[in-house]
DNA sequence: TTGAAAGCGCTAACAC
DNA sequence: GTGTTAGCGCTTTCAA
């Protein structure tokens, strides 16, 4: 079962010393070509698989890949999860996953911790401040989700297109007054979210109230739904779909109708959003793909370049949204 | 930030080689109480961290602690994630998580790859065969989590007595004919509750229908509300919150009145539960301590003691059940 | 372009 | 009860 191939066979196999052949399967450009052709083909003959932890002792780098999120049991960032976690596997490697419970300081004490173990991380939504993440980035190879830092490779989804498509979407339905229900404050996407609002609006002729920041859930659904209904609007934009849900929580304990009295949108497009009653109109969001591209960006042999990737998203349609009442 | 301090520091510190060292912080009952207690506080006073690559190098085993479940996306499994991953935390060690998309295929290789970097496994819901699963535990150190194999050790929610709750409950609301609308017919969570199933109806005069075996989610949920329908129960008992949520969602569809006409109860009772509408009573299963759980029977020196670990469950009833229709 | 050899930090024989 | 020492498998100077 577990290989037994030594680094030695492969070379003995070649007759190359072991330099050579770690040379070679390292893709060194010093080797010769027929001599590095030589190595791999001993190697895949042999089914050799290097020892990470022999490997990991010589150069101080851990070989997993790390992935800091602020909350498993949030579906977007298990989907984030799932993508991070398929692609690492088909690199032949290990994702060590931890959960911060979106707190700071546990996020800095987790960084600290995996640090040995893992040289390259994936953090997502990072509550950190920008310098300390910085900081992270001098000592190992980081790629943000849903985060923006100057100077750091970032992969998010096409916020600004997102509102600006489900503003179209309700503009198309008749809707000209509707309610953002925002997130955090300290939220990254949420002001990422307020300026593709801010843009959009030049182009639909729709007006956007704020309904203020809310904590996903239930609780702030509550304040949300009632807000929403106080400020006259016949729609409402949620920062994500679990403040959404709470928002369709409250709007059916207060009887009022969605989307006859309501429209309802939400951000994210987590799974249960479809399922349910009326299935969730929402800004489609390719968590897993999001998780994939931030691993491919550290795959590389280098640092990954600095800059923002935008993953483009779609709005999902469904029966949460309709035409204004009369 | 990372520390510098190595074993034989420490040894310098306390006086003594780096083989007494070692044994000291490992706990070797053959050194003086004495000599221990000084290479400790060194250890601390240094704060030496041991190098697991070099450890792992040396004994061959992983230091990490690998949970291989079916599907991050399900809210259940990933609530057992967080619990794996915070309790493995604490002990200073981190959590390898892969998620095999419930294909025992991918099972079988993803076990196979975590097996150098890991030598303590939890396996939540194992598709593999009990063989396989006897074999995977030859090498490493195993716990399942809803799953019973023969001399393996095991945690699971008490599913008897979550049906049995939830039975109880509809009994007293004055239901006499319920729905059961099973998981899929490999789940060995599903027979487990099928069996409560059965024990129950001995204590509580109620009739259950199998409405038959589904996949989770809309399409099943779609199926399994027709037949409950047809059936002519007064509620219906799913296998899991994610299929309760696609009946939720089917009666809905179709204008059947919840908990009028029809109640529902889940099981598992997922954090989106309770924002929907109506929130949805549910068997509560501790989904973190489970995971906890698990860890803690792989932190011991030994291979954990065999045998099934059962976990208190309880029935939150939200308002998805009332009185069957008059 | 290749090889010899020195460790990386730790554990586990084996001696004392 | 404690110390000495030989590796674990690999990468990486340094020489050739």
């Amino acid at each position: 079962m577990t290989n037994e191939a030594r680094l030695a066979d492969v070379a003995a196999a070649a007759q190359v010393s072991v330099a050579t052949a770690s040379r070679a399967l390292a893709g060194s450009t010093v080797v010769a070509a027929a001599t590095r052709d030589r190595v791999r083909r001993a190697a895949a003959r042999l089914g050799y698989e290097p020892n990470l932890a022999a490997r990991q002792l010589v150069t101080g780098q851990g070989q997993s890949i790390a992935l800091v999120l602020p909350d498993l049991a949030n579906p977007f960032y298990a989907g984030v999860a799932k993508g991070v976690q398929r692609r690492v596997r088909a690199e032949g490697l290990t994702a060590v996953v931890a959960d911060t419970d979106e707190d700071a300081e546990v996020e800095a004490a987790v960084i600290a911790q995996v640090g040995p173990v893992a040289a390259r991380l994936v953090l997502a939504s990072p509550r950190m401040p920008d310098d300390a993440v910085r900081a992270v980035a001098q000592r190992a190879r980081v790629v943000l989700v849903n985060r923006e830092v100057e100077g750091l490779a970032a992969v998010t989804g096409d916020n600004a297109d997102g509102v600006r498509q489900a503003l179209v979407h309700l503009h198309a339905l008749g809707h000209r007054r509707v309610g953002y229900a925002g997130g955090p404050a300290t939220s990254w996407s949420d002001a990422a979210r307020r300026r593709g609002l801010v843009a959009a609006r030049e182009r639909v002729e729709i007006e956007v109230v704020d309904l203020g920041a809310f904590r996903p859930g239930s609780a702030g659904g509550l304040a949300a739904a009632d807000l929403a209904l106080a400020a006259e609007v016949t729609a409402v934009l949620a920062f994500n779909d679990q403040l959404a849900l709470g928002i369709l929580g409250r709007l059916a304990d207060r009887g009022v109708a969605v989307p006859g009295r309501l429209s309802v949108v939400g951000f994210d497009d987590i799974p249960v959003a479809r399922l349910l009653a009326p299935p969730l109109t929402s800004v489609t969001v390719p968590a897993d793909e999001l998780g994939r591209t931030a691993v491919e960006l550290l795959l590389g042999p280098d640092r990954p370049e600095p800059g923002l990737r935008t993953l483009p998203v779609e709005l999902a349609v469904r029966r949460s949204t309709a035409e204004p009442a009369g």
